[in-house]
DNA sequence: CTGAAAGCGCTTACAG
DNA sequence: CTGAAAGCGCTTACAG
């Protein structure tokens, strides 16, 4: 012990395992990061030294060596109720941060509280705090956080409708296809005036699911001037429904852009006595929690939402090491027959 | 400029900050750090040459000097989506994130996505990778987050069951008394049947708020008898409400510790055919956005939970900075009289 | 396979 | 009020 040996215990640095182990700082640093090039025993015994001394490598020191902060920024350009009332949001970050648990990297939040960052968020993002950036719930209405690409690796969570240079990067489903799957679901049940609740056109599942009812409906030679827009949230869907409801007291389906959103509609059809699917025959989208959590189990097109978070993850880490990535992903989905439809 | 400016413009650092407005790293580092020994024209300059070149400190540098990570947790102990799916912790989130904000600190995510946190978590938290950490949602079951104190400045969302030394910090309001007003006021109503729904007892709202419902109908000479426990998600809340009915018929009056248990308990009363509030009475607690989401307006216990977040960060910028702080901080709360009650 | 040395970008006594 | 110098804890060519 050295004789100075009194004060509060610090954090041992990679110098005392050295000196404890009786090997240079190099040698330490090698073990530490698994370098083959150090022979076996030296390495154990290193290793053994490092357990008995407890030592954790200083996360600053390495960063200013490597030039990597090891973090990563989840961005949300949106209300922040309104992200957390959507268990859909709450299935990306489960699995953005189970994937992430797995890497060294850490997840920083940032969470704007509007539609647009401000410019405190994006000079935060930009001033080399953070390796790269994770952006969920993105609305065409800001350019700022699509043109972060430039400089820095971003992936979004689902198709940004803006073109940028480079190509932004991101993790999606075939909201089109989905949709229109959903909707010929409702026309092979006999379904023959339907309606859809779509989200907003700042945003591609808005836009895309939208088109995706649209696209089955013109294929069977219905009308499609049954359409109401809605934020996501279920007071918003609630409204739509009333709003259509009172266009077209024939409505007979409904296919909705979220299961949050149909959650609201299922209320309102409740409430104007209704029955689903009798009366109407209504298909959500997600396959969220809230899918089941109202009277009726909701028919609803499922998307892997958690492992789309962890794609996020794993396209970021792909970018950030210098690999060769798909700048886009396309994931599954599948319609969930339940009761709603 | 120099000879081999051809490379990728890298981020300037103080070293060429200080070259440009030919002064030293010295006194480039005080003008940063707003050193008051600077002169006034030369800090001006050095002020302009870092405007122009862009200049922004390198975080890793700085935390390896001042051993600060400039970084603080937010420790999640909870399921994921019962997290998300509560506006009460977008709430407390939202006033951590804006507080912060107007610091130079940074917010790590750490879900724990169980009441238990992960070995990982718990490493992490003690690895030195945060100066501090705040814990939201906490349930005495665990055990290992209430001793963290001894190790990281903590501060907690509510007060702990567990005591610990140092004492646990935390930010809270008198749930007692809150609920004891609640209750007080479904009596003033002439309700002599009331019931509550509790939160879980491992938690100190669902205990403390349980405890002063009964301390209300206790002191009017009630049997406080009708008690059904849920887990504070809406689910739950609907299962404890048809529980509740089952038991006694002739409810008349409900005091719920949560408005987001009191959704889920709006829907069974109105599916057994129960106005609100002309047959059962109810009133909430939180006054969230769920309290005006349903079918009919929450009378409810205000509490500021936006406020609570961001005292939360005060107390732990507190603690951090070495100041004297009050470990304990009780926020006021009202009863906010809307429709149910 | 291993070590001595330089350097990552900052801050802060210490002199002057 | 200002600068030269040491040092924060690591990693990594470079020798050997």
């Amino acid at each position: 012990m050295s004789p100075d040996s009194g004060g509060p215990r610090a954090a041992p640095t990679l110098e005392e395992v050295a000196a404890a182990a009786g090997v240079s700082r190099s040698t330490v640093s090698r073990v530490v990061n698994g370098s083959s090039q150090v022979k076996a025993d030296v390495a154990a015994h290193v290793t053994a030294t490092i357990q008995t001394l407890g030592y954790i490598p200083n996360r600053a020191a390495r960063s200013l060596v490597n030039r990597r902060n090891m973090a990563i920024a989840l961005v949300v350009p949106e209300d922040t109720t309104r992200f957390f009332g959507d268990p859909y949001f709450a299935s990306i970050v489960k699995g953005i941060t189970s994937r992430l648990q797995q890497s060294d990297y850490v997840l920083v939040l940032q969470l704007a509280d509007a539609v647009r960052p401000s410019g405190n968020t994006l000079r935060f993002l930009t001033a080399g705090n953070v390796d790269g950036a994770l952006v969920v719930s993105h609305h065409s209405r800001d350019t700022a956080l699509a043109k972060l690409g430039a400089t820095l690796p971003v992936v979004f969570n689902g198709r940004p409708l803006a073109q940028t240079d480079p190509p932004i990067c991101f993790v999606d489903v075939d909201n089109v296809a989905a949709a229109e799957v959903a909707t010929r679901h409702l026309l092979s049940l006999g379904r023959r005036r339907i309606g859809t609740i779509a989200g907003p056109d700042d945003m591609t599942p808005g836009v895309d699911r939208l088109a995706g009812w649209r696209r089955a409906l013109e294929a069977a030679g219905h009308a499609t001037d049954l359409v109401a827009v809605a934020d996501f949230s279920q007071a918003d869907g609630a409204t739509a429904m009333a709003e259509l409801l009172d266009r077209a007291p024939d409505l007979d389906g409904l296919f909705v852009a979220s299961d949050l959103m149909a959650l609201g509609a299922l209320g309102v059809l409740q409430g104007r006595g209704r029955r689903v699917p009798e009366d109407v025959a209504v298909v959500g989208f997600d396959d969220s929690p809230a899918a089941t959590s109202g009277p009726v189990r909701l028919t609803t097109v499922h998307q892997p939402s958690e492992e789309t978070g962890a794609r996020m993850v794993d396209m970021l880490l792909g970018l950030l090491h210098g690999e060769h990535v798909e700048r886009e992903r396309l994931l599954p989905t599948h319609l969930v027959i339940r009761d709603s439809a």
